[in-house]
DNA sequence: ATGACTGCAAAGACTTTGCATCTTT
DNA sequence: AAAGATGCAAAGTCTTTGCAGTCAT
């Protein structure tokens, strides 16, 4: 039988601090979020934890952005946005690709799919703003 | 005026061996790729020119698998096939999300939309048995 | 009590970078 | 000769992990 699994503080509030936000946050997010309240908090801890919800299903990787993986605890499936320069990651809800693709990519290739990644890049607003300035006023 | 670029057989070395590969290969392939023919080659050299390859956009990233990024020499639109188990990377071509979903997200949302990644993921027909044979055959 | 969870710090893995040297133009 | 490209090795980031102590059941 697998491994039993016991209620942490820690672990709760690491869940709560992706739930309660829309920022697809990295685990020095979460743990710069969280240090103030639980003090003796330790970046491995977020680390383990992030792998056990993503291990069961509870959150989702968006991707590695900047260096950095991003968690979604939304795991219905939806697309997102990603600024190449600031890392900011959005919701898109809504934007799916075709219908039932995962199956047609296992048909038509003989593959075992079992999920999808769409992911947009570009500028978010305020960043296409900055450059937009920039083209304005050339050093 | 933009830094002249001068011509270097290492640098050559590196693109002809993502260009005459289809495996998405990471910097780490590359050199081990080269090394035999380039004993002096050094993996800052195949980083700095896989760096200048995409940002002249001769290449571009498929993503990081597994830790490692990978990178694709076909900078035509196309999607690709992560293998979970082993980290393979395919090319999926004529799998396309729905048209002009670019412009679908950038009028939708407002975000200056400069591109997409559409990435499945699942077993590889060779990890696909070999997990099968594990489910046949349990400890 | 048992064994899961954590803090801490060290280790690991991947990538970047400074500087002296070599190469291209 | 000027400036870009490289080798080498050190440093930088992000993430994982071993171990002893703590906490939930």
């Amino acid at each position: 039988m697998g491994r039993a699994v016991r209620y942490s503080k820690k672990r709760e509030a690491v869940l709560s601090a992706i739930q309660g936000t829309d920022c697809h946050p990295s685990a020095e997010w979460v743990y710069q979020r969280l240090k103030p309240l639980h003090p003796d908090l330790s970046l491995g801890t977020v680390y383990r934890n992030l792998t056990f919800f993503r291990e069961n299903g509870l959150i989702q990787s968006v991707g590695v952005v900047q260096g950095q993986e991003r968690f979604d605890a939304v795991v219905s499936p939806h697309s997102h946005f990603v600024c190449n320069c600031c890392g900011t990651v959005l919701d898109l809800p809504g934007i799916e690709p075709g219908t039932d693709l995962d199956r047609t990519v296992s048909r038509q290739y003989g593959l075992a799919v079992q999920g999808h990644k769409l992911t947009f890049y570009g500028l978010c607003s305020s960043c296409a703003n900055t450059q937009q300035n920039f083209k304005e006023e050339p050093l």
